[in-house]
DNA sequence: CAATAAGCATCACAATGTAGAACATATGAG
DNA sequence: CTCATATGTTCTACATTGTGATGCTTATTG
């Protein structure tokens, strides 16, 4: 089953769409879920993800814009989509009936 | 932050109620998930959870039934409440906008 | 008292989470 | 043309969670 991290990684990059790339989708988790998101923790996951098939990374071009360098552009993949897919509906399981709200 | 598998047995203690004890916790994960959870997953875990302050658990009596042994009760802690509620909505919020299916 | 039932605790190891430093490569200024 | 600065990624190390197997306790039944 996919970690919680894991699953703010590829729901980011499903987002992220068409341009997805490891700086970008940083940024998305970071306003998704306002907390910070340390470069280490997103690239070492983006690695494991990639090394399941849940996610295709490979390397773009190098823009011309200051600091342009080429971006390890990322894709969710079909099965990437089903795990995703399975984390969400077990939690939305694991928490029917309840309401969690401080008595 | 929760794990997923602490999300699953705070949800599952909390629908549990007054009689939330660890082998009826372990067996309402399993109806709810539809998955198997063993047993060393479970204690673990609700060692954890309670270490952490999320849960209380003490020991009951033991009961006139065969086997009948005395029960570790489970009680979820209102900042268990708040770390579960929490987990839920910043999963909730990653999804935002997603549909996850399958094209 | 032996057999069986229900329940709990412990140990060991695998998988995930997380931070930070180092490295690479692009442009822009002078 | 080379140095400062900006954008991005890789590597390394360690902390936290996930998971299964095995064994220990304490109860009833015969």
């Amino acid at each position: 089953m996919l970690g919680e991290f894991e699953y703010l990684v590829i729901s980011a990059a499903a987002r992220c769409g068409e341009n997805g790339y490891g700086a970008a989708i940083r940024e998305e988790i970071e306003q998704t879920t306002k907390r910070s998101c340390s470069i280490g923790a997103l690239y070492t996951t983006l690695d494991r993800l990639e090394s399941k098939g849940l996610i295709k990374t490979w390397m773009g071009e190098s823009t011309a814009e200051r600091g342009g360098r080429a971006k390890r552009m990322v894709r969710v993949t079909e099965k990437g989509v089903r795990e995703a897919s399975a984390f969400y509906r077990e939690v939305t399981r694991a928490t029917r009936g309840l309401v969690w709200e401080v008595k």
